[in-house]
DNA sequence: TATGAATGAGCCTTCATTCAT
DNA sequence: AATGAATGAAGGCTCATTCAT
């Protein structure tokens, strides 16, 4: 009978992720974030060494998740249509978890704050890269056939477009991702 | 012969709109601004009222303009897509112009501050109305055409899609229009 | 045998009142609080929300003290004028002690800042009235006997002319209260 | 026939004396006054070396003329109870007339500012002497013949509680006055 | 490990005063 | 004398991070 510890690393992520998602990265001090784990603020770091940190943490594990699911997905052995189809609800299920998470997506490197090193930027590079490689496996119409760079783009498209509708449309999901579907396969065969 | 005076007050929106495309709004403090423009903090102050003014109005100024000629593309009388097309290069040029700016597009509903409330996101949503109205002349494909969501959805994948591009792919201008109609025009007659 | 842990709040607050005594509101600023506390302008925050809170939380509890001491006596079975001369006694001592906080009563009506409204004004209003009702249960002379300001004007004149005494001739403590006492006493049976 | 030039400085005097009295010393900016003049905010600084010399200015000019009045009434060949009463009205009219900088009145020694050098308190001595010496010459009672230090304490008490009845019961002028002899008449014989 | 008070650099904004024109 | 833009020191407040217990 395992007992009750409570993972104190776990509850800090779920925690900051909620309080991420509703108020973004600058809307949450890291009081906020100890107060709703009932810890000290001085706890926080002995298990992220920083807010950048943390903040990076919930993003990187938040898609890991999805990326296993768009993986299995992309294995299947279907038209690219309907795998994109798919794709895209597992894009908008992870989006409309994430909320205000998903809004950073927008933060590309342009828009690093100069002072602090928050490597955020990089990550949605990494990010969009992933995307396109899974992408990249779908055929595309003739046109875009030989440009390289289609799949990054679509991936960059797609995602910011989730994002967009998520929350501005949250209540038209279904509608949403057919929009999204029609919209990306302009460029998949 | 024209009068070589500093313009001041230009002066502080340019250097204060390089500022918060390199930066954005958060990244950029009033210190940085003045010094860019050698000159006092206060100094700022004679001009604008403080600075989420002084960016609402980089903003606005910047849009202002670009909707007048999108509202003169309008009125020609030319097939959808072709207007399409000239519209999507007249946003893709402001956005290109004012680069890290069109990332605050995230300030819409959800990502307010709780504490400092800036109208940024009231600003874009009017931004995003607009630009739907405008859409809303042209013709869609007989699927869509019954939706009185479509043009509001066009114009804001439209706009977070053309910054994104424009920021992941500055040297590939020509070909992210082209993608970017092809997008769009999925919808248009 | 007293732990002898230094009481910041505590430390604070006096330090505070010192100074407000000595400089006036807004004479004094946080640095000089914190510096004279040993402590860091940030560390006041973690006690008091702000300078105005701060400095109406020392107006409330130097009154509270005093109002408690004024209420006993006022249950006291004697002749008004010698309650009267009690009254006056301790409010002698609690305006010595406090000195020139005395002054901010100034913040009543008129005089409030147009643009930072902090309730000092307010709370002086609510010092007046108290005192008045305690005054109230004093006889007064036939001719003032049926005016319904008579309490609340006493206890206006019977404060300030004990700010200014305590000010301007603080070696004097006993003929002051002589005096104030033939002042007010002039109204009371 | 006179040219009707604007006296700039008795305009700026007369300005700035209706802000300082709505709004008090703290807020009142040398920009207000020079909008309210309709002249430059330099154009002060050509007549008043700044606003601490412009404010006591305005005092001293304020209470010059009530001295003289006062002066005259202390010449008149009659009670001095009667001459207390025209004393009274006198300085009601004054404080009435002054309303914001009455206040002022309270600041005195102990209540300067520490950093700028404002002589307003120096001042309130000088009118509060300037007063006693007025007083002096009116008999007192018995009890208080002897005592050097009556002229000088009843001077202040008539001062602070003349400016807060007018303060706080401004629509009772002949009341308060009514009180404020009583108050006074106390000590006088 | 946990605590949470302490830190202090940093931010936005104000305003008396100066000075080139 | 008049102008009013420019100055920059201050002031109130925040918050990520540290550290003694």
């Amino acid at each position: 009978m395992p007992k009750i510890i409570r993972d104190v690393k776990k509850d800090i992520f779920l925690s900051a992720m909620q309080l991420f998602c509703e108020f973004g990265y600058d809307g949450v001090d890291m009081k906020m974030i100890a107060e709703k784990c009932n810890i000290a603020v001085g706890t926080l770091y002995n298990y992220y060494p920083n807010k950048n940190e943390l903040f990076l943490n919930i993003l990187k594990v938040s898609w890991e998740d999805t990326f296993l699911k768009l993986n299995k997905i992309n294995m299947l052995n279907m038209p690219s249509k309907q795998k994109m189809r798919k794709f895209i609800e597992v894009i908008y299920n992870t989006i409309e978890k994430r909320r205000g998470i998903g809004w950073e997506v927008k933060k590309t490197k342009r828009c690093t704050h100069p002072k602090k090193d928050n490597n955020i930027g990089q990550f949605m590079q990494v990010l969009f890269t992933d995307m396109s490689t899974l992408i990249s496996s779908m055929e595309k119409k003739d046109k875009y056939q030989h440009d390289p760079s289609i799949d990054i783009k679509l991936s960059e498209i797609l995602l910011v477009s989730t994002v967009i509708m998520v929350d501005a449309h949250p209540q038209e999901k279904q509608k949403n991702i057919d929009y999204l579907c029609d919209l990306i396969n302009t460029f998949i065969l």
